[in-house]
DNA sequence: CCGTGATAGTTTGATACCAAACTATTTTTG
DNA sequence: CAAAAATAGTTTGGTATCAAACTATCACGG
């Protein structure tokens, strides 16, 4: 890591110099899991929603319409607990999903509070396109993961799972 | 993987735990490097926070204080960087810390644009109890991690570095 | 020096999210 | 069975965040 920082040297500088430091400390965050997962996936998470641009891909919209796809009729309960975002959160973006013809809403019949979900065809063609998008971009992630991906999913499948 | 289950085990829990559905199919996902990449931060994060309760303890804001405390003089732009946030983003966060008398903040006389930043008397030892508890936390994480921490993190800055 | 472009920080507007309160149902239990 | 508790979904309120517009200051080429 880089280790320099501004020493405050005595520069009587004419010339402050523009080149901001890139040397600033972390200290121990260097090492500490937490503030390294939060980069990693701001980064691609970033990275992800940049090459949204056109399509309408963004990761949530994305891993919301495969989850339905893979698992037609499913609530929006599921959904919830599938994608760890609260029901509230879950509201509007099967709305919009919904406004956009890409999913249906039925009520069911076995249980009148439960909304069933599943893909229109208009679903299922856009999540073709998507996953192509989705499947470009998870190949630079596993090219940097490289050959431990297997053993690095399982690590975040646990911090996910067993972290309280 | 993640197989449907019965959800009728004889357990009588009083707090639901969030946590995956067991019985909703992820497909591709379940590999997806991203996708668990975001699972892993919001638990983590989710956990973090929570214990935050009585401390004003959160993720963004003892960062900021961490590396202040290790870069004093640092402006917040060279913040904005190191926690990889958008500068508009540093301002409420910085007043805030300010406003509760954590951190000074100071124009720069070589450049009256910038603003330097260093922890108070009060931000150091605010400080110390803060990285108590994170500390705590992260051991959680490092304990789920295990032996092979350094290469998880290693793998993490890669995708932070060089995700594009 | 002077004007143009870059940089630091703030403000404003939009989005995504959670948590709590709420409604409508269903299940459980006394 | 009726009351209470649980569950599904929506609404509302608050927070964190980014991006773009804006102000002030600085650097640099002419």
């Amino acid at each position: 890591m880089n280790v320099r920082v501004a020493p405050s040297a005595k520069r009587p500088s004419k010339k402050p110099r523009r080149e901001r430091q890139p040397g600033i400390r972390l200290g121990i965050l260097d090492s500490v899991v937490g503030f390294n997962l939060r980069l990693a996936q701001d980064a691609a998470f970033r990275v992800f929603a940049r090459h949204a641009g056109e399509a309408q891909l963004k990761p949530g919209r994305f891993a919301a319409m495969m989850i339905i796809h893979n698992n037609p009729g499913m609530t929006q309960m599921d959904l919830s607990r599938a994608i760890a975002r609260d029901k509230s959160s879950v509201t509007p973006l099967i709305q919009e999903l919904q406004r956009q013809g890409l999913v249906a809403r039925r009520p069911s019949k076995a249980d009148r509070r439960r909304i069933s979900l599943r893909l229109t065809r208009a679903g299922e063609t856009a999540l073709k396109a998507l996953l192509h998008h989705a499947m470009e971009h998870d190949r630079k992630l596993d090219m940097i993961v490289g050959d431990r991906k297997a053993e690095f999913i399982a690590i975040l499948k646990k911090i996910a799972d067993q972290i309280s």
